[in-house]
DNA sequence: CCACACTTACTTACTGGTTAGTAAGCCCGC
DNA sequence: GCGGGCTTACTAACCAGTAAGTAAGTGTGG
């Protein structure tokens, strides 16, 4: 017997589409990264939206553009926290990396979303590799382009491909941390270890010693 | 008609339990390298040795099972690899790491194979999950101790948790490319990269520029 | 040296479960 | 009253694991 005496609620009634499809959204974005893409299923989705997986077909069309869609969901939100709206350049952008980090550490879900979809992404044939890797291309450019602004600051000259090595070694132990922190909390300071590891990568690239201050 | 008078070859009648295990463990090794644990079954492994998958389930009773002995031999074989059969330390250790890096360039599987069961690790319960935490907390002690006889060599006293934090951030930077590396092998050279990475966080925390020379 | 007993290495066939996706229809709210 | 949101019901594929049977090998007693 349904309850038709609930109406205090705002919205008990029905939820538009763009309400149901952003709630499905989230749904995914948990169920991914707790499972990952291949082993978290349209079942799971569904029951914690409280509908069938039929349902969710009846948004999405399929599971791999569910997928898309919540990856870009996620850029979506990140953009979003920015206030400015817009990426910073120079220290500031690492500044942001390790706010970010520090950020991370107290939303497990999200970080274990990217790990397990970035994991399975070098799987063959992944719906999600070419989204992950053109995700580390840009980033490889905006931090290189960040290294090189330091670098311009300082007077110093780089050598050739100087900023781009930097700039993997950067998304590279920021990724490798967020790995092994899941893993073991209790093992690694994210926030503290990325810090640590930044300013090491920028003080060897530009050869004078680089700290990252607390905004 | 099987042709008998074949016996030049050492065995083209029946291998020996011991052969066929380790057929299928590389096998194992290849499938769940390119699709994952989950996603390879074991009907494609079954399928690359030439049996079928109630085969491979003889010798090894389960799936789970299969992957832990697949994970064993990985390590197997890395040891195998290392002539002296012990790990190194100090400044060797690094230079193995980087040596290791470089070698990895050339094998891809393996590299493929360790960075999709290491993502799908994070996902709860998954049955590699204490192999890969555990795995970590090894290397982040050998390479923590190698960090601080460099140190000592040095005369350098190091803040508290500092070789830790190294340690982690190595591992994470070798793990990051790798999976840089995976999904874009032009954009990243991945010994190069590792090289880099390793040399500006020993730097950074000893105080004094390190190389790592190539042996 | 060979027959008989036994073991090993599988195969075939099946079970129970889960999956994504489809089709058709119901029902609520505008 | 009708259309979008959803359910129920279904399909076809695939999965790990089990059970039972078979052929080929191995060891052994005579």
């Amino acid at each position: 017997m349904p309850d038709t005496t609930e109406q205090s609620a705002p919205r008990a009634k029905r939820p538009t589409r763009a309400q149901r499809r952003e709630e499905i959204l989230a749904a995914a974005t948990r169920v991914f990264g707790s499972k990952g893409y291949h082993q978290g299923s349209l079942v799971d989705v569904a029951a914690q939206v409280g509908i069938t997986h039929a349902g969710v077909l009846h948004h999405f069309g399929s599971k791999d553009k569910l997928l898309w869609e919540v990856l870009e969901y996620r850029d979506r939100v990140d953009v979003q926290d920015l206030e400015g709206q817009h990426i910073p350049g120079g220290m500031d952008l690492f500044r942001h990396l390790v706010t970010t980090a520090r950020q991370n550490a107290g939303r497990r879900g999200i970080v274990q979303a990217y790990a397990v979809l970035t994991g399975e992404s070098v799987t063959d044939g992944h719906p999600a590799s070419t989204w992950v890797a053109e995700r580390f291309a840009v980033l490889r450019g905006e931090i290189s382009q960040a290294v090189r602004e330091l670098a311009d600051e300082r007077s110093v000259t780089l050598p050739e491909g100087e900023p781009e090595r930097a700039a993997a070694a950067v998304i590279a132990v920021m990724d490798g941390l967020q790995l092994q922190w899941l893993l073991d909390p209790e093992a690694v300071d994210l926030a503290a270890a990325t810090g640590f590891a930044i300013e090491s990568i920028l003080t060897a690239t530009l050869g004078s010693t680089v700290r990252i201050t607390n905004p």
